[in-house]
RNA sequence: GGGAGUUUAGCUCAGCUGGUUCAGAGCAUCUGCCUUACAAGCAGAGGGUCGGGGGUUCGAACCCCUCAACUCCCA
């Protein structure tokens, strides 16, 4: 006996491992044409998100369409080394074990980082099995293997040697708690009271006259280099040229003009700290001033701030708020909230600070980029996001590549104590060159010391669609072999998110066309961000995510899956509510009981030698209709469902998935064919065998046409609906193909279908049973459609006659066309009620002829528009003209 | 400050080239049903000034202008 609702947690288990034990995944290069995806590679720290959901279950349909479709399709999995937040891993370890980074050296910290990798991270990849993603796992990639590694390193040397690599100096985000820098995602921003500060500096030579200044940061007086004001503002034409003295360390400065500087915040006059402000830094840049850092990187200050040396920044900042206020050049100190960048990791208030760091140049490397988007040789999914592409590609910045961190490739560039640069793959390699290319034979490597950062994490991943398919080296290494970066590359489709299309898509074509002269990919699918339903991002901070694996306890990895895509078009955010996996269970328990009915069916001829003969003959002829209709149901819904994934309408074909399988296939067809129940015996009649062959045939296509959304049930049924051998499954089956459409049949069961609406509708609006027949009359001029129709009307809308009539018949009526139908219904008749209704379409009827008739007889509308559009609406008229002609009759007979 | 996007039913969203009885779907709501596959279900119903205003057009949810609200990106 099938369990009565549809039980998940049993069945995917064991078809996930029938998957692998058969390697329907796995992917090797050969004469099909092939089909790539390469997973955006998670964090190797990070727990799946309901973000990997969606993100993940995206690409698992696409692939598994391509794998239907005979394509040689390769999903290639793996994860990102991720510095930072690795090391912070590692760091919380460490302190675990009361160690700490400090007293270790970099290789014994990197011990420790790979244990902890061993140990704890990837954890996302087996829980990517668990939401059935098909990826060939033997090709898991991580981007601190040694291939990819090495990729990353000559990617660098041979950048650098191009002239693409530069060292110089930049403000990061400095974070004086880690002394490391961070980058931008890695700080948060927080609205934080404050006190605007106004200084007053004297000018130089004019002992009664000053200049005032608002800030929020007193402390950093002591490194300006300038007092900037518009050049339009007229209280401070006098003081251009003139110089200004830094209260307390009586410094000279000058004064500049610069449109900058806002006239109204503040008192329109800026105090310029080229070394600690990144505004600031770039006016000094144009204005040529000095750059004076006085603070040290724990962030006390140093001895160049003069005063106050070795007090922390914020201890500093009220110090010198009394001092000025003795000095007698503290004017007033107002509450001001300003925007304050913060440590993700330390929580330590971040300080823009200038630092040495590695840069690549990317105006030149981004212009096939750039260009190849707005061709649409790649094509982003929507193409709204073309245009932050564009704006982001035309104003690019040089990339800052490295970072203060251990984790992570290291810098190969080496200094000879001169502080000569030597970039090489290796110190070995670097010495040769210094031998080499300066003939100084007498250094060893013990002179060369190499340059103690990392590369961006994003240096590495701007890679992957390459360095996936590099081999190891080792042939027994399934991971890539030989000839893969030629097969795979360029891979087909991207599915990330549109945060990182800057931070990672772009770099990842720009890396794309600088290597293999070629885009990485030909379609970038962005999905949108998975919100709650207050519209906050899901974030663990927050606690505002479910677990996605307790959700797939819960309702079933299809029954999420599917929930998931119900309402994400692309580029749209997706507001997460429960309500959408428990109607993808629903879903699942929908087909999990089409399967229970079509499995207790009997065959009629069960047990006889010839099958489908006589008897069954004539009850196939009964079910043809039903069985012709539903073909061509399915055929206009794949033909619509190819053309939906051909723009990336996951989400549109989905739903076309779910309403021919519930609407059509359950409520209708089933619905139709359903034999009867013989109430005397107590069982289903039987059924025969050439309408059970069909809906086992239409079942079978429907459930290769829901796999890629619903892996496992799909794959239960299909198993199941059949006889199969050891080693067949749904996931190589072929994905069904459209055939031509037989409109007349759609356009006649419509017919039917809107017949049985208006005898139910009738039948609830005067509350009569389902179980009471009641008789229906006919009143058209071509009874001939609806006589091949008679049985199926019978059944579906428990009429108990159907007869033909010339003239009105009594009791309830509906018009389809210009065709009248009588429910006979003896003393449920209100004839003021009908009369008013009847009068009500009348008048709507009698509207929309003369909106049609006014289309038509415009001349300019018959001349311009499309003949077709024309003939749709002459046919419009010519029903309303019927429609009207039989309500008018309906009035006069009701009136008698 | 610069740029982009969004605004359609109570909620979440479709509406693709301006033209079908085009104002839709799902959820939610309401009514009636435990009808021998499914109450995680069945059969029905109600619900909208397409953000406001103006314009182009034979015809506008769709194109243009303008105003408003919200969101994101860059600074």
């Amino acid at each position: 006996m099938i369990s009565k609702t549809y039980a998940p947690q049993e069945i995917e288990a064991k078809w996930y491992q029938y998957w692998l034990d058969n390697q329907f995944f796995k992917s090797t290069p050969d004469e099909r044409e092939p089909y790539t995806i390469v997973i955006p590679p998670p964090n190797v720290t990070g727990v799946l998100h309901m973000g990997h959901m969606l993100n993940n279950t995206i690409q698992d349909v696409l692939v598994r369409k391509a794998r239907m479709e005979g394509k040689n399709a390769c999903w290639v999995a793996g994860t990102d080394h991720a510095s930072i937040a690795t090391e912070a891993k590692v760091v919380a370890m460490l302190a675990e074990r009361g160690i700490s980074k400090k007293d270790l050296t970099r290789d014994e910290f990197l011990a420790y980082a790979w244990e902890w990798k061993e140990k704890y991270g990837g954890i996302i990849l087996s829980q990517l099995r668990k939401i059935g993603a098909s990826c060939d796992w033997d090709r898991t990639r991580f981007t601190m293997e040694p291939v990819l590694y090495d990729a990353v390193i000559d990617t660098f040397v041979d950048l650098y040697e191009k002239g693409k690599i530069y060292r110089g100096v930049r403000m990061v985000n400095w974070d004086p708690q880690g002394k490391t820098a961070v980058s931008d995602e890695e700080v948060i921003t927080k609205e934080v009271q404050q006190k605007l500060v106004y200084i007053r500096y004297a000018i130089a030579g004019q002992p009664n006259e000053f200049i005032t200044i608002a800030t929020v940061r007193p402390e950093t007086i002591m490194a300006d280099a300038a007092i900037a004001v518009n050049p339009e503002d007229e209280r401070y034409k006098h003081l251009h040229g003139k110089k200004a003295i830094i209260p307390l360390i009586d410094r000279e400065i000058p004064i500049i003009t610069d449109e900058y500087v806002t006239m109204d915040f503040g008192t329109g006059c800026l105090k310029v700290t080229p070394a600690h402000d990144p505004n600031d830094y770039a006016l000094g840049i144009k204005h040529n001033l000095p750059v004076l850092d006085i603070l040290n990187d724990d962030g006390t200050l140093n001895e160049k701030a003069q005063i106050l040396i070795g007090q922390d920044r914020f201890a500093a900042r009220k110090a010198v708020i009394k001092l000025l206020e003795e000095a007698g050049n503290l004017e007033k100190a107002e509450d001001y909230k300003s925007n304050v960048g913060f440590s993700e990791r330390t929580n330590a208030v971040i300080e823009p600070k200038l630092s040495l760091q590695w840069f690549l140049k990317m105006e030149e490397l981004a212009k096939p980029a750039l260009e190849n988007v707005m061709n649409d040789t790649i094509q982003l999914y929507p193409p709204k996001f073309k245009n932050m592409y564009r704006s982001w590609m035309e104003n690019v910045h040089d990339w800052c590549i490295s970072r203060q961190l251990w984790w992570g490739q290291r810098i190969p560039a080496f200094y000879m104590q001169d502080g000569t640069i030597i970039v090489a793959r290796n110190k070995h390699e670097a010495l040769e060159k210094v031998q080499h290319e300066k003939l100084l034979f007498a250094m060893t490597e013990a002179d060369l010391t190499q340059d103690e950062d990392v590369l961006d994490t994003w240096f590495s991943s701007w890679l992957w669609p390459m360095s996936v398919f590099l081999p190891s080296g080792d042939p027994s290494d399934p991971k890539a072999g030989p000839n893969d970066l030629d097969y795979y590359y360029p891979t087909n489709d991207l599915v990330t998110a549109p945060e990182i299309l800057f931070f990672w898509v772009a770099r990842m074509i720009i890396a794309g066309y600088e290597y293999k002269g070629e885009a990485p990919f030909k379609n970038v699918y962005l999905t949108g961000i998975v919100r709650d339903k207050q519209g906050r991002k899901m974030s663990k901070s927050l606690g505002n995510s479910p677990d996605p694996l307790d959700l797939i306890d819960q309702y079933g990895a299809d029954g999420v899956r599917t929930g998931m895509l119900f309402s994400s078009p692309a580029g749209n955010d997706l507001p997460f509510d429960e309500k959408l996996v428990e109607q993808g269970r629903n879903f699942s328990n929908k087909i999990w009981n089409a399967f229970r009915l079509v499995k207790g069916w009997t065959l009629e001829d069960a047990g006889k030698e010839d099958a489908g003969t006589e008897n069954g003959g004539e009850r196939e002829e009964k079910a043809d209709l039903p069985l012709k209709w539903f073909e061509a149901k399915l055929n206009a819904t794949l033909t619509q469902i190819e053309d939906d994934f051909s723009k990336f309408r996951i989400s549109d074909a989905l739903q076309a998935i779910y309403k021919l399988i519930w609407d059509d296939f359950c409520s209708q067809y089933l619905e139709l064919i359903k034999p009867a129940f013989d109430t005397a015996t107590g069982t289903a009649q039987p059924i025969d065998r050439a309408t059970y062959e069909a809906t086992i045939n239409f079942f079978e296509r429907l459930m290769c046409l829901a796999h890629p959304f619903m892996p496992f049930i799909t794959e239960e049924i299909w198993q199941e609906i059949r006889e199969r051998k050891h080693g067949e499954s749904i996931c190589v089956a072929p994905f069904p193909q459209p055939g031509a459409i037989d409109m007349s049949i759609l356009t006649s069961f419509e017919t039917l279908f809107e017949v049985i609406s208006n005898v139910r509708n009738i039948r609830n609006a005067k509350q009569i049973s389902p179980k009471t027949a009641l008789p229906l009359s006919i009143k058209t001029s071509q009874p001939g459609p609806f006589q091949t129709l008679e049985s199926l009307i019978q059944k579906m809308a428990n009429v108990s006659s159907i007869n033909y009539v010339d003239e009105k018949s009594g009791g309830l009526s509906f018009l389809i066309k210009g065709d009248e139908f009588f429910v006979d219904i003896a003393g449920e008749i209100d004839v003021e009620q009908e009369l008013e209704a009847t009068r009500k379409d009348l008048e709507y009827q009698i509207g929309f002829r003369e909106s049609t008739l006014k289309k038509l007889s415009n001349e300019r509308f018959v001349a311009n528009a499309k003949p077709d559009v024309v003939d749709r609406e002459r046919q419009k008229l010519a029903d309303a003209e019927a429609k009207i002609q039989a309500l008018e009759q309906r009035l006069q007979d009701l009136a008698l």
